[in-house]
This record gives structure tokens, sequence and C-alpha cells, in this order.
RNA sequence: GCCGAAGUGGCGGAAUUGGCAGACGCGCUGGAUUCAAAAUCCAGUUGGAGCAAUCCAGUGAGGGUUCGAGUCCCUCCUUCGGUACCA
């Protein structure tokens, strides 16, 4: 009869707890503080998936664990409730975007709170409630009111900008201009995808090879006048930040290479006839390098400027502001033609495909600065108009991009850096037939004959620095952030654009007052598109859309904010939810951050985590935060797959193919080497078996099938819900299998079998302590009060130090482990001190907290378990008599002998030679060498 | 192409960081219990040879360093993830 239920024991424990405020965070920590962070869910309608509880689990784990050890525990969680997919249902609907939200909120909480997490509740957010966004928008306006001071690297109040004279002298409207321009948040004009039959703007995820994932109907890219984020001025501190951040290598990698900082120069190229370029040189030599090249010269960026010699043609990009100039009548319509379909192409259509390089040339020429040579410009679509100048000197023997533009346009190729001698294709290179990208010793490059390519580089950027024809740069790939999006389902931006008499924007505007927020959404009769390139807040009534304030009347702006915005900075608000006064109490946020924990997706590495920490990086500028970074560690769960399945391929005969036989199609599906087209069938385990290295069919051993874990998905049908793993085994159960399956980071393949495996050991811990033979509930019979023995002892206490040590670590598949090891040992004794069960049930507690706080109960203790202090152990009860230790001759086991374990080298050799079996083993050999490893090993090099 | 991670039994995975390879769990085999089954308990389970004691091989492949390598170094193969002309 009283057998483990957990449908019985969960959700009275979660009543519990919720009722008894367990797990309460105070508004400021007692003693030591711990933060501990999940990356907050968007609630989608599909509901948790397993992989959600994944991370979950572990930070609950660590949460619990602080707690039971006496630390102030900030576990919090909320939803990331904007986005996309609560828009479309609107749409379809007509049903107001939040009430679909609020109904997935609510199906996440209370999935959330039948795994057992130990949330403050109270605490919960959403980035759509007004009041959280309210702060988002707070937030934004102290972005609008920032401007970055670059020497001193630093974010400073916009009214501190300093006015340079001329901008002063041209008036207010000169000044109001050059602010804006400064600002973190400012506007430009950007790109979008424009579908006019949707009458729609779409996101680059809603359009697929140029149409629109709805119907696919055309979409064309248009520019519109949009809100950026100044992040690239932040790139240096982003980068710098990292260092100490105690986060993966990996993931530090990836954001560092997505700023991608690199150092070299930039070069003025003379585009003005030959005959006056000395004239040109001399009057740059008097003065420094400019600010702006000016019209009479090209200016480029190259982080091999050792290889100017070398350049041989130069190309701008399609966007560049001097194109029209450079280009001759001539060249004309034929630059005019290919500036057009270029501006045609997406971002994917420039990048994607065989990227065959195009170009064509302008009619002009440049003169290289170094040696006087003129050298053809060209157009094309390689050079990216958004990084370094725009420009390049293109160099086709040392950059493979180069070099094959140069090879379809037949342009000149110079070697000018002499590889290693033993490099294989040295000659080939030198012919310019070949590139070569690596550094060498300076050729044909004049008075840089012979000299390295470090020393060059030095030597070059010295002399045109002392022309004034170049100087020192640094470039980042980090973009800045577009931060407009045209959708309702967002926060609106607290931005007044005036207007003047006739009702057209002046150009000006105004942020909002910060009293006057939160700016809500309008109230719309529908969210359907209203069919003109503008956003969907521009339906509003009027009442909502124009503000009349000191007698200007002024329209809202009608972008909204993307998803990212409302995530940028959730971690502050949970530390002061309900706060109305400041997005954080400067208390609350010094005692509380940074995070020190922060669970999540690979996902997220680069974007979230790096918009996040720019934003920290403003509000620590302008004082309303204490912290320069806002995630001090950091951990990536691994992706859970479906379960492993096994497929076989068939031919169109229904025939099987071997998988050996099988290759991925052009078109993503599948065909045998030969061409014919296949396709995977799904096979039962029972069909299949292992050979060699392969699984192949039982009916057939020549067929070999592939055995593989497949991403969870709706389409293939694989997906985990856990909604009924909970019922048919408990949240304890999925709890502890998610951290049994392997190591958190490790993507691993789900097995339904494996649930019933730990849930085994769940019944086997609650065996342990209830007699289920018995129709009343009765301790087992075995439990005393007695203290354990020697053997128990070192049992329960190297537990408890394998159990502590492993949590600490998160290394939690081997933690569960050894408690699986501990209940295997006690089940097995006669005599089970009640003390030693005490213990461990606060060891597993963190991990099945339900299970734990009935035990608990059961064995009449007072209270929660989850109040209880974590069991310290004793290093003298680990301390053995008597160990086995291996002999090994030539580094191979041969036998084991037993020693006391602190014997000293000498006295385990010894014994070692003592034995029989090795004296047997050892005959007429020779020991050339002693070996020993105290409470090691012993090994011997016999001959 | 480039970057990153990983390859260990039938499967998921352990291995005090250079020291007994396969902990723990699943699965499988045998046994106990049962009228029978479920559940439970006990034993076994890397492969090969042998009645056996035992011996040999073995951590993707090949080489190297070392008394000793799953772990370190070099070359290569495979899988997964990310990324895309950033001069």
């Amino acid at each position: 009869m009283p057998r483990y239920n957990p449908a019985d024991i969960e959700p009275r424990w979660q009543a519990y707890w919720e009722a008894n405020q367990t797990f309460a965070t105070p508004d400021l920590p007692t003693g030591k503080k711990r933060y501990v962070l999940d990356m907050f869910p968007y609630p989608s309608g599909d509901g948790l998936h397993v992989g959600h509880p994944e991370g979950y689990t572990a930070t609950d784990i660590v949460s619990r664990f602080a707690r039971l050890r006496g630390e102030s525990v900030l576990h919090p969680m909320g939803f990331d409730a904007f986005g996309l997919p609560a828009e479309e249902h609107a749409i379809r609907t007509g049903e107001h975007p939040r009430i679909q939200t609020q109904s997935n909120i609510d199906n996440f909480t209370r999935q959330l709170k039948m795994l057992g997490f130990s949330y403050d509740w109270d605490r919960a957010l959403a980035t759509t409630d007004e009041k959280y966004f309210r702060w988002t928008q707070f937030i934004f306006l102290v972005l609008f009111e920032t401007w970055f001071d670059t020497d001193q690297q630093k974010g400073r109040p916009i009214s501190e900008l300093p006015i340079p004279a001329e901008i002063q002298q041209q008036g207010d409207v000169a000044i109001r201009q050059y602010v804006d321009s400064k600002r973190l948040a400012y506007l430009d004009d950007a790109l979008v995808n424009w579908c006019p039959k949707l009458g729609t703007v779409l996101a680059n995820e809603e359009v697929v090879d140029g149409k629109s994932e709805v119907g696919g109907h055309p979409v064309k890219r248009i520019p519109l006048r949009q809100w950026m984020l100044r992040i690239t001025d932040y790139a240096e501190r982003l980068l710098e930040g990292l260092e100490d951040l105690d986060w993966p290598t990996g993931i530090k990698k990836l954001q560092s290479d997505w700023i991608g900082r690199s150092t070299g120069a930039e070069v003025d190229f003379y585009v003005g006839s030959e005959d006056q370029f000395q004239a040109w040189k001399s009057q740059r030599s008097v003065a420094e390098f400019p600010v702006q090249p000016g019209s009479d010269a090209l200016r480029v960026y190259t982080t091999r400027p050792d290889t100017l010699f070398g350049a041989t043609y130069m190309v701008v990009s399609p966007e560049h502001p001097m194109l029209e100039s450079l280009t001759s009548d001539q060249q004309a319509a034929a630059v005019k033609e290919y500036c057009e379909k270029a501006s045609f192409k997406s971002d994917r259509e420039r990048t994607e495909g065989d990227r065959e390089k195009t170009g064509v040339f302008t009619g002009s020429h440049a003169i290289n600065p170094v040696n006087g040579k003129p050298i053809p410009i060209w157009v094309a679509d390689y050079v990216l108009a958004g990084y370094g100048t725009g420009a390049i000197m293109a160099v086709p023997a040392h950059d493979e991009r180069d070099f094959a533009f140069a090879v379809k346009y037949e342009l000149p190729v110079i070697a000018v850096v002499d590889p290693p001698e033993d490099l294989p294709n040295r000659d080939e290179i030198l012919a310019g037939k070949a590139c070569f990208q690596a550094v060498g010793q300076a050729i044909n490059s004049g008075p840089m004959n012979g000299f390295s390519t470090p020393e060059v580089k030095s030597k070059i950027a010295a002399s045109l620095s002392q022309d004034g024809l170049g100087t020192e740069a640094v470039n980042y790939k980090l973009r800045d952030w577009l931060f407009s999006r045209q959708r309702f389902w967002g926060e609106p931006f607290p931005i007044l654009h005036e207007l003047d008499s006739e009702g057209n924007p002046t150009g000006a505007m105004r942020g909002v007052d910060p009293s006057e927020l939160p700016v809500r959404l309008p109230e719309l009769s529908d969210f359907k598109p209203h069919g003109r390139p503008e956003p969907p807040l521009a339906k509003a009534d009027d009442d909502w859309l124009y503000v009349t304030l000191d007698g200007k009347r002024y329209r809202r702006e009608t972008n909204t904010m993307p998803q990212w915005a409302g995530s940028c900075w959730y971690y502050l608000r949970y530390i002061d939810p309900d706060n109305e006064q400041a997005l954080v109490d400067p208390e609350k946020e010094q005692a509380w951050m940074g995070v020190d924990l922060y669970v999540g997706g690979a996902e997220h590495a680069v974007l979230h985590l790096l918009y996040s920490r720019f934003w920290h990086k403003v509000l620590h500028d302008r004082g309303h935060v204490t912290t320069a970074e806002p995630f001090l560690k950091l951990v990536n769960q691994g992706m859970i797959l479906g379960e492993v399945e096994y497929s076989g391929y068939q031919d169109q005969d229904g025939k099987f193919v071997s998988a050996k036989l099988v290759r991925k199609a052009a078109d993503g599906g599948r065909e045998t080497k030969d061409g014919r087209q296949v396709t995977a069938v799904a096979i039962a385990d029972d069909l299949v078996e292992k050979k060699g290295e392969n699984f192949v069919l039982k009916s057939d051993p020549a067929v070999r099938v592939e055995s593989r874990a497949h991403k969870m998905s709706k389409s293939r049908g694989n997906v985990v819900n856990p909604d009924i793993v909970v019922n048919e085994y408990g949240a304890d159960a999925l709890r502890l299998y998610e951290m049994f399956m392997g190591p958190l980071e490790a993507t691993k393949p789900w097995s339904m079998a494996g649930v019933g495996g730990v849930r085994n050991f769940l019944d086997r811990v609650w065996r342990m302590i209830v007699d289920d033979q018995q129709d009343e509930l009765v301790l087992q019979s075995a439990l005393t009060d007695q203290p354990c023995d020697e053997e128990q002892n070192r049992m329960l206490h190297g537990t408890i130090k394998k159990v502590t040590e492993d949590t600490d670590e998160m290394s939690f598949n081997t933690a569960i482990a050894r408690m699986m090891e501990f209940t295997n040992f006690f089940t097995r004794q006669e005599s089970r001190p009640i003390e030693a069960m005490k213990s461990f049930l606060i060891l597993l507690s963190p991990y099945a907290p339900h299970l734990c706080e009935e035990l608990w109960k059961i064995l009449g203790q007072d209270g929660c378990i989850a109040n209880q202090t974590w069991p310290s152990y004793d290093e003298a009860a680990l301390v053995q008599a008597s160990i086995e230790v291996p002999v090994q001759f030539n580094g191979k086991v041969k036998t084991k002998i037993q020693l006391p374990p602190d014997a000293v080298v000498d006295a385990m050799i010894e014994a070692a030679l003592a034995d029989d079996k090795v004296k047997s083993l050892l005959g007429d050999k020779t020991i050339v060498k002693k070996i020993a490893v105290p409470g090691r090993l012993v090994n011997l090099v016999v001959k």
C-alpha cells in the first residue's frame, strides 16, 4: 500500500512551499549571497519542452544546495513575452496578443510549478507587463540622452557634449542635428523587407529565397528611417570586459570574433592625374593625415600595409559615395547597371552560393602612394560598404578574394611577400600563379626588400604617417544595432516627433518625460496590416498618435522595439520587481549583482549576451548600476535530442540500399552515389544488429542502417512533453533523469527507458526507509538509532564528500551515481542508522526535493528539509586500514597486494617484491627500474 | 572553406587530470520468490581463446613522448554545432 507515489507527494509539497513562502527571497541578502539565473523562456503555445527543465533543474539544484549551506539565494523566473507568434495569432483572429500571451504564460507557470523549482514567484515578471516595459522605455531614454566620449571611453550625458565652434556658428538646427547624430540611440535609413502584397514589413526569418514565407509573394528591400543603437562605440570595452568573465572559452571566442577587432592602416590613394601626383604628395607631407580624405583621394583600410607594393588595382563597394565621381562617361552605363543589380540582391544572395565574384571597371585610376604607379579602380560587391572605408586596395598575390577576382578579370598579380623556402608551391606564388596569405620576406617592394612582414608593416606605417598619406587604424566587424521593428507587439518608443503647422515632421524630436512612462500600446480594432510601408502603430487613433506639449504638436514614434529589448535587462528587475521610483534600487542592486551563475542555451551566445552587456555598460556609465559586467559565470546547457532512431534507405522500387552508398543530395534529400533518389524509412530496434562499427539489418547484414538521435521537432514527431513524463514517472524522476543523462553542457539523446531507471532508484530510496510490504505506512524495521559502524560510516562520509564536491562543480550526473551506490549499499544493510538516512536525504533533496521532504516527514522530523543544514564530512571516516594496490610489470597489471594506505615508496616496493605471485612471475627476469606511487600503484620495469 | 566540440561495451555515460579502462544507469542472460505474471531480490554481462586457473587484444585510425597514455604531442578520418567575401 504505501508505495512511492509522486502524484500524491509532489502537488502536496508544492502547495506547502507556496503556503509557507519557503523560497521567498529577502530584499537584501544576509551573509553570503548567490544570484542564480535562468535564461527566461519565450512562452510559446506549445508549452514547455524537455530542453527547458534541463537548465532549470541545474540552477534549482545549485540554488537549493546554496540555501542548505546558509547562503542568501536569489533565484527568479520570468517570461520574454513579446514576439511574433502572438502577433500572427492576433492578425489571424483579431484577438489582442496580450490574451494569448497571458494564457501561454499561465500554462508555462503551471508546468514550472509542477516541476518543483524553488523560484521566488513573487518576483516573476513578463517583458510585456506595463510596469516592466515602462523601465525598458526608461532605459531607451538613457541611451537617447547619452553620447560616447571616445577619449574617456565612457558614455556621458548628452548635455555635456561639446559642440564644435563651426557647428555653433551654423545655428540651432545645425546644433540639434549634431547632437542627434551623437546620441547612442539615433535614427538612420536601413533596409527592410517590404512585401507590397501582404502590405507589411517582414522580419528576416519571414523571408525565404527573396519571397515571403507566407504566400510566397515578392519582397522588396526598401530603406526606412529606423532606430539604431551605437554598440560599436562600446566595441573595445565589450572586448576587454570578456577577459575576467568565468564563461566557456568557446563563447568568449565567439563574442570576440563577432566584435572582430582588427588592426591595420588607412591609406589614401590619389585619384587625380599622374602629373599632379607629386604636387598632391608634397602638399600632404606638410600636414597631418586629414580626418576626411577629400575629393581627390580614395581612402582604403588594410590589415596588410606591408603588401602595398603588390596593390595592382582598387575596388570600391557599389554604395561608395565617391563612385559617381570616379566613374568615367564611357563606363557610366555599365557601372549604373551593375550597382542597380547589386542593390536588388539581399544580404543572403550577396553571400550565398558559389559567390562568383563580379565587378565593373569604373574607368578611372588611382596612384599607389608608395611607388607612384597608377592602378585601375573597379566597383565590385565583394567589397562591403559598411566595413572599413568601403574601399580596398587589392593585392591579389596575397589575398584569396582579390586573387580570384584578378584571375577572372585578368588583372596583374605581383608577389611582394616571399614565402618560406620549403613551401611546396613557392614558385607558383612568386610567378603570380597562386596566392599566399601568410607572412614572409618582402620582395618587389623597393626599399622594403629583404625585411620581414612585421618589419615592413611598421616601416611602411611610419613612412605613410610621416608623409600624411596614412595612419594606423583599428576596425571592428561589429555593426550598430538596428533597434526598430515594424510590429505591433513590442515596446513603443518613448519618442515624440515635432510637427510643423502643416503637420509635417520638422526633424526635431524629444523623449517622453520619464514621469509620463509607460507609453502604452494603442487600442486597435484589428491587427491586420494597413498596406503602407510603415509600422502598424501608424493605424492608431489620433488620440494616441498626436500629442500637444508646450504649444507644439508632436507625432509619436510608431516603430516598436525588438524582442531583445526586454531581455537586455530583466536580470536587474528581479532584484527589485515592484519599484516604481527606479528601475532598480541602488542599494539592492549593489547587494545582489552580479549574476553568480547564468544558465541557458548556446543559441544566445552572441547576440543576447552582447546586447545585455552593452546596455549594462551604458547603465553603469550613467550611474544606474555599480557593476561593470552583468553575468559573472555562464554555463551553456547542451541540446536534448529525441530518442535514438534507426533509419534505412529504400530506392524507388522499395529495395533497401546500404547507408554506406547514400550521400546528401544537392536539394537536401538523399541519393545513392550514382545519383538515384532514395527515401529514409524508420526501422524498429529489433530488426537491427551491430556489425563491426555499424548497425545492419538482421535480415540482410549487407545493408547498413543509420543510428542517430535527431533534434526534437514537431515535424519529426519526436518531441517529448514534460507533462507526460511527470504524469508517468513524477517530477523528481524527470529532474533526476535530466541531470543523470550526462554532463550538463553535452548534447545528449532522450531515452524514456532511462527515466524509468532513475524512477527505479527513487523507489529504492523510498523502500530503504519505508516498508512497502505493510498495509499501513511503517518504517523499515532495519532502521535504527544506533550509530554507523565503520564501513557504513565510510560509505556515508564518502557520499557526503563526493556529492558536495560534484554538486559544487555542477557535475550532477556523477553525484547521482554516488547516491545510487549509497542506496544500493544501505539497502543491503540489515541495520540502517537513521542518522545516515537523514544526512543522505539532505544530500538528495536538491535533486529530488518532493521525495526527500516526504521521507523527512515520515522519519518524524519537524519542519521542512529545505531549511536544514548541509552535512559535513569527516575525513577520518574515509581512511581504510588496508588498501589494494596493483603491481604492474612494464605498465601492465599483473597482480594486486594489500598495503596500509600511508605506505611509503620503499615499503611499497619491498612489499611488492616479497609477494609470492610477483616472485614467480619475475622468474629469472631482471628488474631495470622500480616505480611506486604512494596510495596508487607499484610498477616494475623488467627485462 | 573557416571556427568550435566530440569520438570509450548493445545504449547513455564514469575514470581523483599521466597511474587498476568501463563507476552508475538502461538493456540483456541466469537464478530466487510466485499457481502464473508484474514487482522485488541475488548473480553475471568489453571482445577473443580456454573445462578452468588464466592468457591475449582493447578507448575513431596511424605514429610519437613516457616506467606507464582514454588522458600529452603530430598526421589523418568521422559526427555534431556555429559561421560566411569584414580587406
